[in-house]
RNA sequence: GUCCCAGUAGCUCAGCAGGAUAGAGCAACAGCCUUCUAAGCUGUGGGUCACAGGUUCGAAUCCUGUCUGGGACACCA
């Protein structure tokens, strides 16, 4: 709707500067003003005043002229600038007519159609608690998907679980000194950590610890069915504590292959390696030389033989690629990993794979504490699942002040706590790191998921007051509705534009906008008063609803239709 | 030491394919509910956009350097 108005207002310049300048960079120049009475689109004069070798306020002025004015509401010169505003009844029914017209699936595309992405998100360790960082790349990957999906991709939720590797050496080495089955089998994930931390502490005073986990990791591998029992029984109690949280998150996996699972598979790898003559030793290690790009060389096997993190990933890369034949393929890790990524795919470029380009590291910032990062190893963790409790409990508390007489308590208190916290870590750009707030992420007002939701709420409380219908009559649009319809039209766009730049915080801020829009809206205007305005009004409100929902559930966030 | 990311209001952050007086939220203070859900709305105060150069008609935005913080840098993942 948007990018019509603007080729619009293009087409038209374009005819006044004929010769000057193509439409393609007119449409470059043009923007959106920042300040309201400056109208809804502007173009700077000052590249013209270059071509033309006349003063920018001149060459505005003559433009706002000549133009062709019809199709706008009003055209003006200001200073250098020739600002336009639309035909607000003509865009506010174009709009929310096609919001009408195509419901949740407004904003969609085919983009993508007939596309694979894969998302390796989540991942969480086998044996260790569900972190803060987790919950980051689960909820961040999931939105990413919702949005592939949205622009017509075929989205592979890949949970790549932790469940390999020398810490369940280290862990069977713990719980066959200290551990009980009682223990375990109580809160599995607690006690295991609980062990794991202890190997740490007590192998600084007595290292040969270390080598006895080396052992036990030695003996898993070799597939000892004692080992291989502990591992067992660790990764299925573990995984039934993650599908509690997946499950209050509301998020599902295609595949929950996790390290393990390509275990038989990087022999391979490592045979492609070498018959390209990329291997060499080093320091007893086969490692693949990436000089020529600038990296640090990349471990394939350590000097014992066994195989590293990267010989894993090259594995799980290739078999992703054969097996889902993706477009693209995500990685939603850490940014303290980007090493790795960049040797995954420059190592994936030297063996010869033309889709190395198409693997992409979507990094995000850490969770702090006290500026510093949490660390498993000493303990340091905060869980998940004790922090989406708490911010259940708020809502629950939220509900029993606010709206005592609701329907379905727990199932909103859900909704609302667990999309706070979502909400909260979805809202910023990824990259930034967090500081770890309990106060921040169960906040209720201002910019968060609640308030969102609240909105949204409101909303549908007056679409089943005013007993609203569909009668498709003309809409008229009042000053005041005109902001909500603008945020409504750039609804696609912001869509493409957190698509394009794997970025769901757009979408976050987004539905703020169009919150706080319409809770302006509804300040200043009675919906339900009987009038002229009534049908138009909520209108309006029912197009806001849908799109907020929509938005919200781009997020991974519900939408309680009362709260 | 090398590489990556960041430094905008007291706090958390937008804005960064250059453009008109740098925006929100929180916190503080002052208002608005006998009428549509006050998890809301309105207003006030608060800024040398880390610093220094450069490119440009124009820089928070692009380039270089400096400082500060964080992260990564071989047998962890």
């Amino acid at each position: 709707m948007m990018m019509k108005n603007k080729n619009m207002f293009a087409a038209n310049l374009q005819a006044v500067f004929e010769g000057y300048m193509d439409k393609e960079e007119i449409l470059q120049l043009i923007e959106v003003p920042k300040q309201r009475d400056h109208g809804d689109l502007a173009f700077p004069c000052f590249t013209m005043a270059q071509h033309l070798r006349k003063s920018p306020g001149l060459i505005a002025r003559q433009a706002a002229e000549s133009m062709n004015k019809e199709s706008f509401e009003k055209v003006e010169a200001v200073g250098p600038y020739v600002n336009v505003f639309l035909n607000k009844q003509q865009t506010a029914n174009e709009v929310i007519g096609e919001i009408f017209d195509k419901q949740q699936d407004y904003g969609a595309s085919v983009a993508g159609q007939g596309e694979v992405i894969t998302i390796d998100m989540s991942s969480p360790n086998i044996a260790k608690p569900f972190s803060l960082g987790h919950l980051r790349s689960t909820v961040i990957g999931n939105s990413l998907a919702l949005l592939a999906e949205k622009r017509g991709y075929t989205a592979v939720r890949i949970n790549h679980l932790g469940d390999w590797g020398t810490q369940f050496g280290k862990l069977i080495a713990a719980y066959k000194r200290w551990g009980s089955k009682e223990q375990v089998s109580r809160d599995p994930i607690k006690e295991l950590l609980a062990l794991y931390v202890r190997f740490h502490h007590e192998s600084e005073a007595f290292p040969e610890l270390i080598e006895e986990g080396r052992e036990w990791f030695k003996k898993l591998e070799d597939g000892d069915s004692e080992a291989l029992q502990l591992w067992k029984w660790f990764r299925e109690e573990s995984l039934q504590e993650f599908n509690k949280i997946y499950e209050l998150l509301g998020v599902y996996f295609d595949s929950t292959e996790g390290e393990a699972f390509f275990n038989d598979k990087m022999e391979r790898i490592v045979d492609v390696l070498s018959a390209k003559n990329l291997l060499s030793k080093s320091a007893g290690a086969q490692v693949v030389q990436l000089i020529e790009a600038g990296m640090p060389p990349c471990l394939i096997k350590k000097s014992d033989g066994a195989t590293l993190y990267a010989t894993r990933d090259l594995a799980a890369a290739v078999y992703r690629k054969e097996r889902y034949h993706f477009a693209k393929s995500l990685y939603v890790v850490g940014n303290e990993q980007s090493l790795h990524f960049n040797q995954l795919s420059a190592v994936l470029k030297k063996m010869g794979y033309s889709w190395w380009k198409d693997i992409r590291h979507i990094s995000f910032g850490m969770v702090l504490k006290d500026g510093k990062k949490l660390s498993t190893r000493k303990g340091k963790v905060v869980l998940l699942e004790e922090v989406l409790k708490e911010s259940m409990e708020l809502a629950s508390k939220n509900i029993e002040a606010k709206n005592p007489d609701l329907a379905d308590k727990q199932s909103v208190a859900k909704s609302v706590g667990v999309g706070a916290v979502v909400f909260h870590d979805l809202k910023n750009h990824r990259n930034n790191d967090i500081e770890f707030s309990l106060k921040d992420m169960l906040r209720v007002e201002g910019e968060t998921g609640p308030y969102v939701q609240y909105t949204y709420a409101r909303a549908c409380s007056l679409l089943r007051k005013g007993n609203f219908q569909l009668t498709g009559e003309t809409l008229v649009c009042e000053e005041e509705a005109w902001p909500v319809v603008k945020v409504l039209a750039e609804f696609p766009n912001t869509i493409n534009k957190a698509a394009e730049n794997d970025d769901p915080s757009k979408i976050a801020k987004y539905v703020i906008d169009l919150a706080q829009e319409f809770n302006k809206f509804y300040a200043n205007k009675r919906i339900l008063e009987e009038g002229k305005h009534k049908y138009s009004r909520l209108s309006l409100t029912y197009a806001a609803s849908v799109v907020l929902k929509e938005g919200l559930r781009l997020l991974g966030v519900d939408s309680p239709p009362e709260m």
